[in-house]
DNA sequence: CTATGCATGTCGATA
DNA sequence: TATCGACGTGCATAG
């Protein structure tokens, strides 16, 4: 059974029935031609005619994509309310738009070569692994990769108007507030640090050691860091990642499955 | 002349034929089916059997998309190596391979129901109104909207490892730095505009005045900068938009456009 | 519902 | 080339 109609080789007026039912039954909608593309809502933009590929998404997210390069070069998120009409001398045109922020995206064809329809189904699971929750969640189980001796007390501690992602306290028992980066940490992320060392101090009257993990750090990070008088450790994504995956299989041996 | 060939109803190992070479040629392609996709690079990610719309672009982007949402489940950018193939008992498989960062994105379909080949151009100018650099420039040429008697003297001035966005001096002669944002104001902003001002009194002996000015307010933020000593203008991003419409409409008259 | 911070963010400008 | 900051960021989560 095939879930997809095609048409092609028809005119824009057609073309416009065909695609109003399919927006209104929510199928999946795929449209190869020649377009223009205004935007405007938080900004405003304008694309003269061009050959492209949109996509009508069945809970009405629309994406205008060009030839080339990963992202959209205009489009709505799936909160939006999508119309089509034909008007002749101007085109066939696909309005959509969007509350919250009011935004406003219209496509309007002047040729089209292909529309395909379906109506296509995807329930399947979606594993995304090593995200920065599972790396804070690692170093939580394996302290020691951070320091040897490291207690972890807390995370996600509210500290000033913000929340320090590990707390803990070191073998000397100085309080020690961890800020995690997955990937290169910039200059915002040790300025970040610093405002909640300096909330700390003055909230408890007491100065925490300040520590900046990630698997790398950008120059200006690290000069920030040395200024402000914050510490800063290497962590090997693919050490947490041997690590993890450990954990993940004992999780699905029969024995650590029941115990959960 | 029609510049789209499709291909349905054809097996899996003849469609890997007809796709490699559409890829060796940096052809648009789009694969409608049914696939399994595994991701493996700054993180990693599975995803299981589903119908979904694969985009190859012809600069080498990939994207799978889902019948639902704004964002791809997976992609590869446009720096990335692609490979086709058939094996059989497992099915169509696209291979993607980018590196900086090395990243490995594999499809594999099960079914396919249609496959979108073509040569696509487009060239249009792409044109964005009220970036942030407009509303920049537009409360340049418009100092009276922060406040009256303000006079700007530089924009984007280095100060510390940063620039700020605008530097001025008051009716009072105080010194001013003007941090913007063209939707709300975050805390860090807030943070953002404190660092340039401590970074400006260390640098320059002087203690200046911090502007950070914005349609809207985080109320963070506004906490912030109370407690940091800053100050803060709402700008009507309507009342830009006039002035630019103005300004531009303006630009395109000859005695404007010869002037330049 | 709003506010906050992450993201395989991506992308462009700049040093 | 690496870094930095903006983005129509989108998106999930916490309050």
């Amino acid at each position: 059974m095939m879930p997809l109609r095609t048409y092609s080789g028809l005119g824009l007026e057609s073309l416009a029935e065909t695609l109003k039912s399919a927006v209104a039954r929510r199928e999946l909608v795929v449209i190869f031609g020649e377009c223009r593309v205004d935007y405007e809502g938080r900004a405003a933009s304008r694309l003269e005619l061009g050959e492209r590929v949109v996509i009508i998404k069945q809970d009405g997210a629309v994406l205008v994509h060009r030839p080339q390069g990963y992202s959209p070069v205009n489009w709505q998120p799936s909160t939006s309310v999508i119309e089509v009409a034909f008007k002749p001398s101007i085109g066939l045109v696909v309005h959509a738009v969007r509350d919250k922020p009011r935004e406003y995206l219209t496509v309007v064809f002047t040729r089209v070569d292909l529309v395909a329809v379906g109506d296509y189904t995807d329930q399947a699971e979606f594993t995304m692994y090593l995200e920065e929750r599972d790396v804070r969640d690692i170093l939580v189980e394996n302290p020691w990769i951070i320091e040897d001796g490291l207690r972890l007390l807390e995370v996600e501690k509210p500290i000033g108007d913000g929340y320090v992602d590990i707390y803990g306290v070191d073998k000397s028992s100085r309080h020690v507030l961890v800020e995690l980066k997955r990937i290169t940490a910039t200059r915002e992320a040790a300025l970040q640090l610093y405002k909640y060392v300096e909330d700390y101090k003055r909230e408890r009257g007491e100065t925490p050691r300040g520590i900046l993990v990630a698997p790398s750090f950008a120059p200006t990070a690290l000069e920030t860091l040395t200024r402000l008088g914050l510490e800063y450790r290497y962590v090997d994504l693919k050490k947490l990642w041997e690590l993890y995956k450990k954990k993940t299989t004992r999780k699905t041996t029969l024995h650590e499955f029941l115990k959960r």
